[in-house]
DNA sequence: CCCCAAATGGCAGTTAACTGCCACTTGTGC
DNA sequence: GCACAAGTGGCAGTTAACTGCCATTTGGGG
């Protein structure tokens, strides 16, 4: 939830907010990326109206759900990397544990029309903690010199996309993080071309 | 057109196709990725009926559509990457090409379900030179002796899915060419965690 | 050149994502 | 503890992706 954009959601609201993003995990992991929406609605005892009323949009409610339970899921996973010492390791770690929990969810993330971009929006600790692993690599002088905290987000991105090409459940986008992650280490190589900005949100299409 | 697969269609019939697939791609280019299918029939001169006789979905269409306008278009880059006496060049060169031309045509990859996907099930004489570069760099010793075509074909799936984080139109995404490419040319990094096939047509979801 | 299989297109129907309207209920601040 | 704003849900309507049915047209092999 964007609980920090809506001011003052009445108590009933905000337990009715909570019930329909719980519902949602639940149906999604039950019929998959195509369930209705009003079957969500259904399981969490709302109306349809009131679902859109709370969330614009499917992509929104996707969304939501996924920062819903998955914040927790990958809080542990946040500490251990953030403590490890060793900084590449722990960006290794942070990466595997964002992949495994994307496979987890992939319905949600499949239920929503861009997946890749939208994993990347998610979850502003994740994003926090990329950045000051990325920090202290560089710091250290493991990590290129010349990456951004908004590179990571995208590499993140990039990575999520790669699990649509394998069967749920499986480890093989390990190979792809390691070797994405030897070239965010290529601090010898030569200087990437220039960083242009994320596409702002009223940007694009059409 | 995966003309391969049909045995025999009628001139007629064929010349449909052919009309469906032009105005696919002009009606994406004009109205976006949200452009009603009713309405490329209509630019076509056909029924709806006949259109989804021809395209079992959207997402066929929008496969087909891509693979109809863009092998000429990546033609000359894929005779000018293989001419290339330096393999790590021509790789960037195709995979420039092909970001390139994926951005050029991205309401039409963003009018499929998923993109990074379908993008990298497009075009087989892509995927054929992409290959082959990565045979010869493995032979010059410039890229990784573990990797094999498939890692390339996720690669470049992963690279399309930055491309809905940018703006069209710019060059943000040579960036991350170039730091892919650099962990594909990290010959002295470990092994690599293991690969797993594609997923197969019928598998996955639900 | 004729006949039949192939191809066509209109129409009605289904499902899902939304939206507006509106009468009704229910927290909550005063 | 009341009044009013906030919240709710049903219903009807829109648009788009499809599917089945079927009467009609047409290309091309014999």
């Amino acid at each position: 939830m964007a609980t920090g954009t809506e001011r003052h959601l009445r108590a009933d609201a905000a337990r009715n907010a909570e019930r329909i993003l719980g519902a949602a995990r639940e149906v999604y992991a039950d019929l998959g990326p195509d369930a209705p929406l009003e079957e969500i609605a259904r399981r969490a005892g709302v109306g349809i109206r009131t679902l859109y009323r709370r969330f614009p949009n499917k992509e929104e409610l996707v969304r939501a759900a996924l920062e819903h339970g998955i914040a927790e899921q990958l809080a542990p996973a946040i500490g251990q990397a953030l403590g490890d010492d060793d900084p590449k390791r722990g960006l290794v770690t942070l990466f595997e544990a964002a992949l495994s929990m994307a496979d987890r969810e992939r319905n949600i993330l499949a239920a929503a029309n861009n997946s890749g971009t939208i994993t990347a929006e998610v979850s502003a600790p994740l994003i926090d903690s990329l950045s000051l692993l990325t920090r202290r690599g560089q710091e250290a002088g493991v990590i290129r010199a010349d990456l951004t905290p908004e590179d990571m987000h995208r590499v993140l991105g990039m990575l999520v996309g790669v699990l649509w090409t394998m069967n749920p459940g499986g480890e093989g986008w390990r190979r792809y993080v390691a070797l994405v992650v030897d070239g965010l280490c290529s601090v010898a190589a030569g200087p990437l071309p220039p960083l242009v900005p994320f596409v702002e949100p009223g940007d694009c299409l059409i």
